[in-house]
DNA sequence: TACGTATGTTGGCAACGACAACATGCTTTA
DNA sequence: TAAAGCATGTTGTCGTTGCCAACATACGTA
């Protein structure tokens, strides 16, 4: 344990993306100012600016510890068998809905405006979605190869999905739609 | 024709709404200030207070004025016959990649946070693929009402298309896939 | 021990959203 | 026609934010 107010922190970093995740989703992603978490690690304004070039780099880091995390729900759910995807699908959803605005940003168009390389844990949940459908494919025993297309098509599939329901875009007075049964119609894509 | 420097604009919501189009793309949304645009009008920087009471009532107007050019396309791509929803799923995916900004925002959470009625295009073009999607499956002669999942499927297929490709989230290092053939096959989902 | 570097602080600037108080000009009606 | 009322635009201002420069502090290392 260290002593309270000493002038360097020591982990500011980890603090200020420990502290994004936790104020994105009751204040919005539009609620985080580099200044306001500042003050809440007890820093001063100027001090982020030593670990994040900008904001935009900051929210870069934000998203990819998000991803990280997604990776680690993904990894839980990747259970063998044919229920594969679809057990990846409730998780990815889950995650989601459990995480709007965390979601959002790390499907934001900021991503591909980051230097390469500065989001890992983005690229490690892409290729573990896409070698799932991999293996569902090669399970009957054909093609092992990855159809890039078809692994779209179902990333699209639950990604809109995701999108329409977090978003609220589905007109309030009409009949809901069954979320999880969608959700879980994903393998059926891309034939 | 009206004179140049007079005190009443006369049309500053229209013409507000105008720049705003003109500008997104170009500047992006958060590059959108109700200042510069009203700079750009060459009006004072709180006239357009008196047109939309804050920031997200206009983006919210422009979101709509957004769905109404949507609407175009989509009536110009609506052909009788079985490739109804391909035409209209290819429209559907020029206006996003031809306005990527504006399509964001006419898919953001912004939208359900506004008073309900006060974005009637929006409405208007989701009853319009609704509407295809049922001629479509009660071409056959079968059942004549709306599957609300089914139109929901095809909806969150082609939405998340849209997005995985005007958000450049697909990596830039694989092999691109087939845009134009993928947005084609929003038919087959659904079964 | 002294120096260099990483980290944090203070002060300041410009842009922005939003509000209040005021000015202007159209419209309606007495 | 004239005055009242309202819609629309202006000026001034405040608080917040992103970001930079100059400075302060502490840690590691030669």
């Amino acid at each position: 344990m260290k002593k309270n107010d000493q002038y360097h922190h020591g982990h500011l970093r980890e603090e200020l993306l420990r502290l994004g995740l936790e104020s994105i989703e009751t204040a919005g992603t539009e609620g985080i100012s580099l200044r306001s978490l500042a003050d809440k690690a007890g820093v001063s304004k100027a001090a982020p600016y030593r670990h994040f070039s900008d904001k935009e780099a900051y929210l870069g880091a934000l998203a990819d510890e998000g991803f990280r995390l997604l990776c680690i729900d993904l990894e839980r759910a990747d259970v063998a068998g044919t229920e594969r995807i679809a057990s990846m699908g409730a998780a990815y959803m889950e995650f989601a809905v459990a995480r709007p605005s965390l979601y959002r940003l790390m499907n934001s168009p900021l991503l591909c405006r980051l230097p390469d390389g500065s989001t890992p844990w983005a690229r490690k949940s892409l290729l573990m979605l896409a070698e799932a459908l991999r293996k569902v494919r090669s399970d009957p025993g054909t093609e092992p190869s990855l159809d890039v297309d078809a692994a779209v098509a179902a990333w699209a599939y639950i990604h809109g999905l995701v999108l329409i329901r977090i978003d609220g875009l589905f007109p309030r007075d009409l009949p809901a739609p069954d979320w999880a049964r969608l959700a879980a119609a994903a393998p059926s894509l891309g034939a």
